[in-house]
RNA sequence: GUGCCUGUAGCUCAACGGCAGAGCGCCUCACUGUGGAUGAGGAGGUUAAGGGUUCGAAACCCUUCAGGCACCCCA
């Protein structure tokens, strides 16, 4: 064989059986996301590294982001994310953008990481979010999109669900417990870590992290309370919305929730797949202080970021993909021969332009490998044109599927056509 | 960045240290005007690359490269 280069690392290939996939996962995105009243937008790919460096937390500059130096030596990274973007985006405009503002994407997004089942170094991202208001209102409405798009999706609230918590909230019970300011970001990757460690390396960590033997036990209390919402006034009525909004099954309390990246002000949530694996399916939260940190004034905003890679894993462990997703040829016409090759162009024209899909077999090859290569492409309708038709101004139909042939006269095709894909 | 596993035909995989194989797919024919089946034939390999051990290596050892999984982190 050739030598055939090969395709980077952590980047994938969507032939048409996969583009299909992906195709109706996006359409399912836009079509939520419309529903909801949001407005599609994108910025570019290529940002400079000081976007991120602003916040975003450490790991994701320096440790996942494709950085290098464009050939005027300017400092440039390839998007891990698009929320600074989004930020920056509002910042420019902030006084003449109506607020507030309902914005959705979905586009690549790259991180330098090791390839796995699930994450790869290419992927892409649907971000959502509602910026310039800072009610209960606007976080449910945004968990009630994630809701609504795993519903539109066909998964079940058995099969998935989206836990919320509230940074506030946690603040302030970490403040009863004597936990300070200082400490804090490390508690929060101490509660991140509660259910990947066994119970004793999960204290030795809180102890390295800086906590105390009593503030551990108070810590363990506290993340086994599926109460605490109630000492919220913003989650009791963020609970009531939802339910509200009929979308109660799909979510749930959990004080464990706490998300890593640092910009997040209030509640945050993420959403996991139930049983199997347990994947996080996509993450968000409140970050009101994001458009204030790359120069704007203060700026509230909600929102999350959903990856395709483990959402389409999850539908396609549910089975909730329908078949037959992708465009499907519903004709094609055959070419006896060279002297027949206008008449079947000819045929062609008049299908296409009565709005079906259709392809001519752009050879003439014998008759038995072109029906093979129509069977192959699962294309159901099959218009012949030899000479025996042109002659007796005919043409002869076949559905493959039902194997039924039938000759009409020529003038008939389309009448025939729609018949046969009834069928 | 760390650890474990794996690289053999287009794909999925066999082959005790002893001739490089099968299934599927592909091409041709049976079938000179008709597809999913069947039968007969055919093409396709530097066994990831390089080095070493051995009379002999796809197999054992080393290095590199690639892939998968887990950690880390996250979507």
């Amino acid at each position: 064989m050739a030598e055939i280069v090969r395709s980077v690392k952590g980047t994938r290939d969507f032939y048409p059986d996969q583009m299909a996939v992906r195709r109706w996962i996006f359409d399912t995105i836009r079509d939520v996301s419309t529903r909801f009243g949001y407005q599609e937008y994108d910025g570019p790919c290529l940002e400079f590294i000081d976007l991120y460096a602003a916040k975003s937390g450490d790991e994701l500059v320096k440790e996942q982001a494709f950085v290098f130096s464009s050939p005027g030596d300017d400092l440039l990274t390839l998007r891990p994310e698009l929320t600074p973007t989004l930020a920056r985006m509002v910042a420019q405009r902030q006084y003449e953008l109506p607020l507030p503002l309902r914005w959705w994407s979905i586009g690549p997004f790259w991180r330098y990481e090791n390839p796995q089942r699930g994450r790869t170094r290419e992927f892409f991202q649907w971000n959502i979010d509602l910026v310039g208001t800072e009610t209960a209102v606007a976080d449910a409405e945004i968990v009630a999109i994630a809701a609504t798009f795993f519903k539109a999706c066909g998964l079940a609230p058995d099969q998935v669900k989206i836990e919320v918590n509230n940074r506030r909230l946690m603040d302030s019970a970490l403040t009863t417990l004597g936990i300070d300011k200082p400490v804090r970001s490390g508690v929060f990757r101490v509660v991140d870590k509660l259910d990947k460690l066994s119970e004793k390396d999960w204290r030795a960590f809180a102890v390295e992290t800086g906590l105390e033997e009593t503030q551990i036990d108070g810590l363990l209390l506290l993340l086994n309370n599926n109460a605490l919402w109630k000492d919220s006034q913003e989650l009791v009525e963020f609970f009531e919305l939802i339910t509200v909004l009929g979308l109660e099954d799909y979510v749930a309390y959990n004080p464990k929730v706490i998300r890593g990246l640092d910009y997040y002000t209030g509640t945050v949530f993420e959403a996991f797949e139930l049983g199997g694996q347990s994947r996080a399916i996509l993450g968000g939260g409140r970050y009101d202080n994001l458009v204030a940190d790359v120069g704007g004034n203060r700026l509230p905003g909600v929102g999350f970021a959903m990856g395709d890679v483990v959402i389409e894993l999850v539908l396609m462990d549910a089975g909730v993909i329908p078949e037959m997703v992708g465009c499907k040829t519903q004709v094609m016409v055959t070419v006896f021969d060279e002297s027949s090759m206008m008449a079947s162009m000819q045929a062609t024209r008049e299908i296409r332009e009565a709005g079906y899909s259709v392809v001519v077999y752009p050879d003439s090859d014998k008759l038995g490998k072109q029906f093979k290569y129509a069977d192959k492409l699962d294309i159901p309708v099959v218009v012949i044109l030899g000479p025996d038709e042109i002659a007796n101004k005919q043409v002869a139909v076949k559905n493959l599927r039902t194997r039924e042939q039938v000759t009409i006269n020529r003038g008939a095709l389309l009448t025939q056509l729609d018949k046969s894909l009834t069928h």
